[in-house]
DNA sequence: AAAAAATTGTGTGCTATTGACACATATCAA
DNA sequence: TTGATATGTGTCAATAGCACACAATTTTTT
């Protein structure tokens, strides 16, 4: 029986998280300032290496938890960023994690200990490394699965109304939806359950507030929808 | 300036490919009988280590090279695969690989000379480690992203039929389409350049010779296309 | 107290797309 | 010439998408 595989490289494995959250306007990005070597004082995914005897979404899991205090972190692996040298100390593997989380949810405590901090997407400075490139891949992510996977839901609290879920798909496709055409399409999937409660912190009319049917949710993961109007409707 | 992270454990990185082709009537999964240990005489994927300063593509193209002769295969990181204790011998982070094939085009010297065979999917016999998983996962990939993009392109000749490429899809998807609906649905695209050729291999009427429109391919890889037949008409 | 402003809920009609299905055409074999 | 098989094109009803109008609720203003 072997106990090593001879002749070969071993290197460092890492994990980076890129974690979004909705304020109900618009879509943000927690990050990092570093307070360690490399790239000290400059701005970063949360991340960390892989411990020992870890798997890659524990080691995900583990360091969202670090930031946010939260458990129930819903993350998808975005993949493996391998460049050589990609980490200008020692060549290191990161694997990218996408993360989605209630931006009211979260321990602000411990993320003010981090220096971390939370941007709009437009105003996200430059990041060390290839943690651009990261979040450009990560919102792509975001952007395509939204479209056919109700997984938008996990930004927003557990309930909600139509009109911040609408704000939430324009926050995400920086685009305007019609109003009607959306609430129609979205209470057409039968997803969303009606609370019997209105939402109080409105002046105006109080929207009814829905909660995510998660049964449902799980069967129609994959029942591909189109929440976003077809951007090229006469495939020209 | 540090030259090295201290405290972290660095363990072997590997690349496997889970390689389909198909044969004009069977989508088919390349794989090899291994003549190495640990697992020597059991199928698995074509995969090896990845070299002191390789990137990861570089690496899957590298090993891909090896096992078809081919250059310019089509290939997206499926992800990565680092559960602790998936290589019994060594603790080895895996990034899987999907790549798509034209199956006529490969050097099946090199195939032989690997010890490696197509396998229909239906007949595939049991991999090492998590194997089974990745091809499982590259499977699902497949369906996805065939049914959006047109990828399915990659796995044929240069010059194809629109039965040729209907058969593809129902041999993706395993289920039969409608000859008529999938002709009007595949030319409203716009994708497909008419060759003027027939196919003359055909016994009975020869079918139109297309080719990709490779320019048009590229702008309108993300305009979501909707190939397989709603499968859930009413939303329900 | 009534009107205005803001926001939310529901409806209507036109059009393009979908999916079920029929018919005409081309090629080879009997 | 006829039959068998495969390919190309057409029709039509049902549906879904999108643009748009109107009614209802609550707070603020007059």
């Amino acid at each position: 029986m072997m106990t090593r595989y001879p002749h070969n490289t071993r290197i460092l494995v890492a994990t980076d998280c890129i974690i979004f959250g909705f304020d109900g306007e618009q879509l943000k990005l927690l990050i990092i300032k570093r307070n360690f070597e490399p790239e000290e004082g400059n701005w970063s995914l949360m991340g960390g290496f892989l411990h020992e005897n870890e798997d890659l979404e524990v080691g995900a899991k583990r360091i969202l938890n670090d930031l946010t205090g939260l458990n129930n972190i819903y993350v998808e692996q975005l993949g493996a960023f391998g460049k050589v040298h990609r980490d200008p100390v020692e060549r290191t593997l990161s694997v990218a994690f996408f993360a989605l989380i209630n931006i009211y949810d979260h321990d602000q405590e411990a993320v003010k200990a981090h220096n971390a901090k939370w941007f709009s997407l437009k105003e996200i400075p430059a990041l060390i490394f290839d943690h651009d490139e990261m979040v450009s891949m990560a919102l792509d992510h975001l952007r395509y699965n939204a479209a056919l996977h109700p997984i938008g839901f996990e930004l927003l609290p557990e309930e909600f109304t139509i009109p911040q879920l609408q704000k939430l798909y324009e926050a995400i496709y920086d685009m305007q939806l019609d109003r009607r055409n959306f609430s129609r399409k979205i209470l057409s999937t039968g997803l969303l359950i009606d609370t019997g409660w209105k939402n109080i912190h409105s002046t105006t009319k109080k929207a009814i507030m829905y909660r995510l049917d998660k049964v449902k949710y799980q069967k129609k993961f994959y029942a591909f929808w189109n929440f976003i109007p077809n951007p090229n409707p006469n495939h020209g």
